[in-house]
This record gives C-alpha cells, structure tokens and sequence, in this order.
DNA sequence: AATAGTTTTGCAAACGTTTTCATAAACGCA
DNA sequence: TGCGTTTATGAAAACGTTTGCAAAACTATT
C-alpha cells in the first residue's frame, strides 16, 4: 500500500520487484493455477506493495473483451429509466461488466453520436431504449459484429434483439378500463410522440379501442394533451384543461409521471379523484401504488426488463446467446382507487 | 457504409485504402491541419467507406486519456441521484467524457470494489457519493493520481475535493421549522445512519435543535423511526406509527421520499395533512413542490450540485483545477402546504 | 536552374498487456 | 544415476494506436 513512488508502476515493475518475469505476472492474474504456490505469493506481495492495478485497456487491444457494456437512455432523470438501469446494471454487473451510460434527451442523433462514441472504447454489448432509431444508428450496430439490443419495447419484427413489453396493448389495456367504467368522455394526455415508438404505440392503442367504440368521445380538441415528461408540466396542462366548462369524466395518460401530475392537478383545484374524474397512468412506477388515491394503471414490469436484458446481452456477449430473441414481458391492468364507475 | 468484410478494420485498413502510411492517418484525426486538404479527403472517404472506428483502448495505453469518468452512487433508483446523475452526466459529456456508472446499495465494501474497477478501466476522474468511504477507499485514490471528487456532502475537512450542500444544517432547518409552526410532539423518521452522512448529519442537525428545545419531545420510543429508502417502506412504517394512542403532531423525515411516503400513509388513514399531522422532508425532489399537499421540505439542489460537480472534476481531468476545492451550495426550507402551525 | 525554406509524409519506437513456444527445473522410476 | 515426464518460468511477438524525427516533396527566391 505504499506505491507512492512516482515511477509508473506496470506489470514490469511488478516483476522486478518479485524477481520474476513480466510474463509469470500476467499469468498469476489470467492462470494463477499454472503457478507455483510460492511465486503467486512472492508476486502478490509485490502488487500490494507497490498497489499495481491491471491496465484494461491493455487488455483490451490485445483482443481481450474490455468488460463494459453501454446502455444509451432517453434520460436518466425520470423513473421508468431509473429502475430499468438499475436492475439492468445489476444484472450485467453480476457478469463482471462496467456500464457507461449515456442519457440523448429523446434525440436520435445524440443517440448515434453516443453510440459511436461506445464503439470507440469498444463496449462488448450496447442497450438502446425503444425502437426508433436513425438509419445510420441501425446501419452502424449492423456492420459491427457488437452485441446489441433494444430494451422496454417489444415488436415481434424488431431489427435488433429485444426485450419489452407490448406497449399497443397498454394503450388498449387503459382505454379498455376506462370503458368498461362506463367513461365516454375521455382526454388524453401523451409526451409527444416523435422518437419515442412506446409513447406511440400506447397512444395508438387507446385512440383505436376509443374510436372503435362509438359512443365515446375521445379527446377532440382541448381535451387532447401533450406534455413533456415532467410531473409539473403535466400538472399545469391539466390544471388549464379542467378550467373548462365541458370537462372529461376520465384521463388516460401516457404514463404514470403524467398522471400523478394529473391527479396533482386535480386535487389542488378541489376536485376529488376519482368521483369527480377519474385517471389512469401507464407504467406502475415506484409510488404509484402507495400515492392517495392510488393510481390505476397499466404496469410494465421495469425491473424485470431491465434484468431480463442484462441477462440476454451479458449472455450474447459472452457467447451463450448467439440468434436474435425477442421477448414479451407481460404487462397487467391494475384497477386500484384513481379510476371509478360513471 | 460497406464494411461488412470480415477484415479487421484497423489504421492499417484505412491507410492501404488511401495509399497513405498510418502514420499520416492518425495525424488525420489528431492534427488535422497539418495534412494536404486532399489527402485529408482521400483518407476520410476510405474511413467511411471501410466503416473504420477508433479504437479508444489502443490511445489510452499510449498515455493518452481513456475519456472517461467514473460515478459511483449508492443507488440509481431513486429521485435523488437521478437527478444529481444527469446534471452530472451532462455537463462532463460537454466535456467529451463518457460516464461509467456504478451502484454499489450502501455498501462500502463494494463501492471499494468499484473504485478499483473503475482504476482499471483507466478512468480520467472519479467521482463518489458522501464523505463515508472505506479507508481502503481513500487510501486507493490518494496513492493513485486520478483526480476524485465527493459529491453531495459539503464538508470543510473533507479528504477529496467536495462539492455539495451542508446537510447538518439541513436538518437543522427542518427541525427549527417544525419548532416555529409550534410543535413540540415531533417524531423522526430517517434512512439507516451506517454508512450514510448525509443522513447522520442531518439526523444530528435536527436532534441537535430538537435537544436544546427542552419543551419538545422528540422522538421517544415509537416516534423514532427508521425506513430504508423506499416511499412504500416509509407509508407502511408510518401507518403503524400513527395507529398508537399517543401521536406526534409533526413528523420529521430524513428525505422527501419518506416525507411523501408519510403523507400518503397519513391520508390513507383519513388524516390530513397538514392539519392533523404536518409533515416536513428534506430534500426537494422532483415532485415535491407539485404535490397535494405541496410538500413542506428543505432545498438541497441537486442539479446545481450535480453541474458544478462535473464541471470540477472535468476540469481537474484537464488541467485547469489542480488544487483541493470545496463548494458549499445553498440550501434554503421551502415552506409550502404540509406544515400546519399548531 | 539551383538553393533555401516550408510543408507534407513515412519510419520506427513506444505504450502495457497476453500468449505461444521454447527452455529450465523438478520429479518419478528403473 | 540416468532417463523420460511433468511442471514452472522466460523471451519475444502481437494488439492498434501516437508521435519524434528524418526524409521527401513542394514553393519561393535568386
């Protein structure tokens, strides 16, 4: 634990200091069994006496995996993605990998630049959130042989592996809820939809349950919202919205951030949730069950989608996974107290 | 955009595509200007053409920079970090530096781990959460040159450079303003203390104030709680609290995700807040603000915190900062809607 | 047309590892 | 004691860059 001393301390220092070629020093680390008891210990006393520490980018050239996985989100700020990365960092981390983590801000040529970038320092897998992505970013993880994969939406024609959750059926799933509480006039509030294939796909999926059924007016003008992501900007739409005189009986929100916005927005102006309109997230974020009332809403199961990727990636680039998969994470209606009967 | 040969697509590559040597190849990239315009063309046409990345791992063994930078958090889960990670992230990113992110769940051995990890990827700066470390810890980036920062925790004594708030006086904060909306009957509830100063300081704040008040009775017995750092742990652990005879009037909590866990366990019961109980938390998330009833809390800036900390630790990477530096961000007691005077 | 100066390019060493192959040391057994 | 094995170690090439230095190719000047 000295190591103080202002010469660099490599493997050749490391050697030296045992008396032992560079050579047997690489070994103790990579084959330490193919060494005789004594000399590990003579060379391990040296590592700690000069607090040598192995140089992976070394490593790396020579052919060796660099041991870092890049994962590339939207942004790291909000929950969904919190949760996601983090069971998504544990699992790969269990396989010994680092993750570099690059938030775009819902913008595709961020997201190709960061990709790139992670090619540079030659991560063995990359994690992308959705489907949508420029050309040029699929073209690149194309004509690399890196191991990649696109996590939170699954589509069963995805370019690039996947493990998701079928975000069309979300959409029905709220919509459906709404329905069958007897809402017929519903507003809808999304973030905004360009670059982002899941708000898309919910949105899609309420607007074709909601035309289906004739009787429902969905969201014809001020009753159709869009947002940014972000608690209080959704408060503050709504807010306005319930201003006016005609009002919807129930909200369907592309998230859950959106809907506690909603309900926020709601309960300062004195309205109570549900008896006076009703609201339902997607999502099932961390809070979302334990909030008053608590939210009904479509859970996507984040944790396990960020595990399940990690698994599928650590293992592609391991070797064990070597064909595109995709995988369907069940998502489920959860009927709690933000939604009533009409 | 072809590149799809198996070939390795080194400098080698590019150079054999473009008639040059390696050599006028990799001035191409670090020293433009000092190449012939065509050649310059000729080159940057093979590298599209072959598909060619840099390789970040050969650079870095040459002494220069890996590009990247570490940040070890206890846990990315949460509202906190999230926010504190993407200022951060953004702002080294401007830099050019790709983050490498680590949780290690409050456990310092493994944050040990990671710190070690992260020396062997080569990192260019580390940056930690707090000012509870390992010994191990300090004593590894110390004997290593690699520029460290502690964010979060302001501290004029800290061991690493340091830039956060003053968490004592959080607590104190917090404390003083329960005591002036009169109450005496004030009950404590906060994350586990091991390993976390920023929860002990701010625990040691408010007892402080708290003691020296001989009217108020804090926290005997059952008033005294502790949750780990979950807002549905904090709303059951509170449920149970407020089912004893003898209540509390006022609750403090260690951060905003229990003060909002209180709130939601308080009117789940059909108490409101603030009037049968007020409630007050530190830290002001996002969401806080936009809450009903607007969460009473003190401010740590998180954004601002996350920012400057990027800024210092990208700048001791490149050479501007080169001293131990200390930055104190303002905290101020944001008083909205969940303390009632009494 | 020759010279000096300047710009552009190439050669080769260096960076810190891993690994193959060869050699030296140690061992078991007749 | 000597032989054939096995085990442990070392020498050197390889990985993909960057860069100091020197050579080559231009430009300008006479």
């Amino acid at each position: 634990m000295i190591g103080k001393n202002k010469e660099k301390v490599d493997i050749f220092a490391v050697a030296k200091a045992a008396k032992v070629s560079i050579s047997t020093v690489s070994r103790s680390f990579n084959h330490p069994e193919k060494l005789h008891p004594a000399t590990r210990k003579k060379i391990d006393t040296a590592v700690r006496r000069l607090g040598y520490i192995r140089n992976r980018a070394a490593q790396t050239i020579h052919g060796i995996r660099s041991g870092t996985i890049g994962l590339i989100v939207p942004t790291i700020d909000h929950a969904i993605f919190s949760e996601l990365m983090q069971a998504f960092a544990k699992s790969v981390e269990a396989h010994g990998f680092s993750i570099l983590v690059a938030p775009h801000g819902y913008d595709l040529e961020r997201e190709y630049a960061a990709v790139r970038k992670f090619l540079e320092h030659r991560v063995d897998g990359i994690a992308l959130i959705g489907q949508d992505h420029a050309e040029a970013t699929y073209q690149l993880l194309e004509s690399n042989q890196t191991p990649s994969i696109s996590v939170w939406s699954f589509s069963e024609d995805s370019r690039l592996s996947c493990v998701g959750a079928d975000n069309t059926r979300a959409g029905q799933l709220a919509a459906e809820c709404l329905l069958d509480h007897g809402h017929r006039k519903i507003g809808l509030m999304f973030p905004p939809l360009t670059g982002n294939d899941r708000a898309r796909a919910r949105y899609d999926g309420a607007c074709g349950i909601l035309q289906a059924n004739t009787a429902s007016q969905y969201a014809p003008g001020e009753w159709h919202m869009e947002s940014p992501y972000s608690l209080s900007a959704a408060k503050r739409q709504v807010s306005d919205m319930l201003l006016q005189a005609d009002r919807p009986t129930a909200l369907l929100c592309g998230n859950d951030v959106l809907a506690v916005g909603a309900i926020y927005a709601a309960q300062s102006m004195g309205l109570r949730v549900p008896e006076d309109i009703s609201v339902i997230g997607i999502g099932d974020f961390k809070g979302s069950e334990d909030m008053h009332p608590a939210l009904t809403t479509v859970r996507l199961p984040a944790h396990e989608i960020g595990h399940i990727a990690g698994e599928q990636l650590a293992g592609s680039v391991i070797g064990h996974v070597t064909h595109t998969v995709r995988i369907n994470c069940d998502i489920s209606l959860k009927i709690r107290q933000s939604c009533a009967h009409i």
